[in-house]
DNA sequence: GTATACCTTTGAGCGCGCTCAAAGGCAAGC
DNA sequence: GCTTGCCTTTGAGCGCGCTCAAAGGTATAC
């Protein structure tokens, strides 16, 4: 039989990249579910807890904010019923990232035309010493 | 001779996409030089200016602190010879928006599969009714 | 000349996303 | 059994990038 490892706030912080404050943080506001805890009361996350995690790691980098994320763990707490809202959710994200990615390529162009400018700046200076 | 077409600050809000706060705002924490007066005390913005803030708002749109930006504008008002020094700068803007890009993209890819995720879901939830 | 709609400055306040402090409990080593 | 270093909760604090409020001056219309 698989047996799940159960880890400790420390390893979990340490696999998402996620600090203990924020993982304590997230569970407080809700975009975690209420995580297993051992007879003492420490937290031990499964791996599902993890592939959450990593997938809200997502959501996030990809600036969704978090009151978008509450609404989404919300749905997707209340189970199966609500797929298909979580993917419009989804998919109204991806057409503001794919916005997003377009303007900052535009932007980091203009920023690699005032580069091109400024080299030739310098090589003017150098050409009349 | 070419008349430079002074604006005032709503106008140039209106033009730069900034708010009148943000510009005023801009100007105390020295982003803006200082900007050139009526009689009356009130802000006249020139082509420069607004060539200048538009800069400014690439910078924004791609991430940059407004502490990072300060630098620049400290630079940039020391006159020619700190233009390698910006162009430095530049650079390095530059390769952390490109990374920043392509992180972008590869968590873009795995929300979208997410929601492929989801349609299969949606697709096999209708089979089964 | 007065209403109204702008402008000025300075300093305070706000929303976001954490981050930390306080006070106390638990686990493992010696 | 005590030390060291982790864990818990609750609530406060912080840095960023604005955003607004207060108090007062100016410009234009009527």
């Amino acid at each position: 039989m698989y047996m799940e490892k159960e880890l400790t706030i420390q390893e979990i912080a340490k696999l998402t990249g996620l600090s203990v404050h924020t993982l304590r943080y997230y569970e407080r506001i809700g975009l975690l579910d209420h995580v297993a805890r051992t007879n003492s009361g420490y937290r031990k996350y499964s791996d599902a807890d993890r592939a959450w995690i990593e997938f809200l790691n997502r959501l996030r980098a990809t600036g969704m904010t978090i009151r978008k994320m509450q609404q989404f763990a919300d749905l997707r707490r209340k189970g199966s019923a609500t797929i298909h809202e979580r993917r419009v959710i989804l998919e109204e994200h991806q057409a503001e990232v794919r916005m997003r990615l377009l303007e900052l390529q535009s932007n980091l162009e203009s920023i690699e035309h005032k580069i091109v400018h400024y080299k030739e700046l310098e090589e003017d200076e150098l050409a009349t010493k």
